[in-house]
DNA sequence: ATTGAAACGTTATAACGTTGCATTTCTTGA
DNA sequence: TCAAGAAATGCAACGTTATAACGTTTCAAT
């Protein structure tokens, strides 16, 4: 996992951190916060409390390590932490699934929009929901 | 209001509709559900529970008078009830101020991304975080 | 070893949203 | 006009998501 080297930005990538993400990509889709409680909670052992998550969820999206998708309330892994760019997705409704992308023309387009209005951009939410084309093809059976 | 003409796609304008959509407009920026609830409260009366003012939302987000700020939990009526168009946001993380944006390109470009990858597009989220013009100047006092 | 900062654990609680069912209001049609 | 049915609202309880407050552990650097 190369997220360990994008690591000696000087930050620790502690276990939690570190097991937070796996979790994020081997589900392969959104989690929720209280999803990954229960998946980082063995059976056995105590269960982790909710400010123990998100303390690891605020470090990895601030390393751009992960994303939260807004209209689900739900986190998902991302594939160019190196950049501070923010991604785009698409969310199917049905499955699950959420797709990022980048898109240069998408960014300039909505940094124009706010120069027009002297705003200043900090944070860009970009969420489509619909069907993805999996799911589109199921959807008669 | 042009809403209660408005309504007259078959269904009630009643008073609780009405209210919620008034106290929107009144206040200027972004209310949370329960800020709507204590807004709806006289001091004197009865309060009115979370479900009556879910309700209420729902309605007015599906005829199209209010949309919901995804990122911030919070609720905001739109100039454009008549057309079924998604908006876009430009969101002020310091006042909390939110303007209302209707960009053709900014969709065009997102129906294209969507083609792409074969999604078929139900829903638009899109929120700019930034800092309004009017709280960029007064940063430095 | 000591210490100071960062990370984590724990409990409680705030904030946001939904379910299910009872009651009221509105409409519609004899 | 009035009964029947549909739509809307009232209400209590509950579920989900997120944070506050405070204590403890870990770990790197002296």
């Amino acid at each position: 996992m190369a997220a360990t080297l994008c690591k000696k930005r000087g930050f620790q990538f502690t276990k939690l951190r570190r097991r937070i993400l796996e979790l994020l990509w081997d589900n392969g889709r959104p989690m929720g916060a209280y999803e990954l409680i229960d998946a980082l909670s063995p059976d056995d052992s105590r269960r982790v409390g909710p400010p123990t998550v998100y303390r690891g969820l605020e470090f990895l999206t601030s390393q751009g390590l992960v994303a939260k998708i807004e209209s689900r309330n739900a986190y998902v892994p991302l594939t160019h932490p190196e950049r501070d760019h923010d991604c785009f997705f698409f969310i199917c409704i049905n499955c699950g699934a959420s797709a990022e992308v980048k898109d240069q023309r998408l960014e300039t387009l909505i940094s124009e929009g706010a120069a027009q209005i002297g705003f200043q951009t900090q944070r860009r939410v970009v969420e489509v929901e619909g069907t993805c084309s999996n799911c589109a093809f199921g959807s008669t059976t």
